[in-house]
DNA sequence: CATACTGTAATATTTTTTATTACAGTACAA
DNA sequence: TTGTACTGTAATAAAAAATATTACAGTATG
């Protein structure tokens, strides 16, 4: 479904949190140990939401757009999550009254999962998560 | 990580809500759309917390362990999600200061989120969940 | 203009989920 | 007491999803 993984979003996330001066694509990738290519579409999402900036070409790299205790993990996990967490392919049989209706209400309670988890997300901000390191 | 879909479970469990008597699992695949195999699955995790009752031989199915009413969407959730939603594998560099801490912390925050969803579907039982059913 | 990056598409690989097949065990019913 | 209709579960196959890899055009810097 084209997902990014909110773990890997939020460590590099933390990573940018850390330092001044924007950061490549090359070492997030190392310490969060995924493929480079991973870590920019990451970046992709982040930046279309307005949390990182990114510079291309030479000493290029990305860094936050506005300051981490300005960035909540909601934000985050909405730049990265299209489709509510819980709810996946389910396709019932249209024939059977229980399987017709199902799908809709199971999407009402998906949504409503999703808003549980997002209001927890909104009480923590990125400089929170951060300063929980050394 | 041989979950099994919490919808699954639950589109199994509102048709029992609607039968006296047992189902059979050909049946429930049938309206679910999925193979007979994978509603038993699921129905093992659910007999082995308690929720329904199973019948094997001919004739044989399964039906509801208690009242409908006393199911909460929450006791689905425990018996089907072995770990929490929101994680997923993450490996860190173990050589980066935050990728190295990193990991406990996102732990915690995943239980946090799931804790949230908990607490949602706990205040939802079957028998609500069936009612919106004519 | 060489270098070191980003952006993104195309493809391959790996991992996860779901389906299928198979068959032993159980209960009912003629 | 035997055939029939189920469950339980393991092993394997297939499908779907996530991730990695490769490739290369574009861009800023020195």
């Amino acid at each position: 479904m084209d997902n990014v993984e909110f773990a890997t979003a939020l460590h590099t996330l933390t990573l940018l949190a850390g330092s001044e001066d924007v950061v490549s694509s090359a070492f997030m990738a190392s310490s969060i140990n995924v493929n480079p290519v991973v870590v920019r579409k990451s970046l992709a999402r982040l930046r279309s939401l307005g949390l990182v900036e990114t510079r291309e070409g030479k000493g290029g790299g990305a860094r936050l757009a506005k300051p981490a205790s300005s960035i909540l993990l909601s934000d985050i996990y909405k730049a990265v999550n299209k489709a509510p967490l819980l709810g996946r392919t389910n396709h019932p049989n249209p024939d059977c009254p229980v399987g017709r209706q199902i799908n809709e209400r199971l999407y009402t309670l998906y949504e409503e999962a999703d808003k549980a988890i997002l209001e927890k997300l909104e009480s923590i901000t990125l400089a929170d998560f951060r300063s929980k390191f050394k």
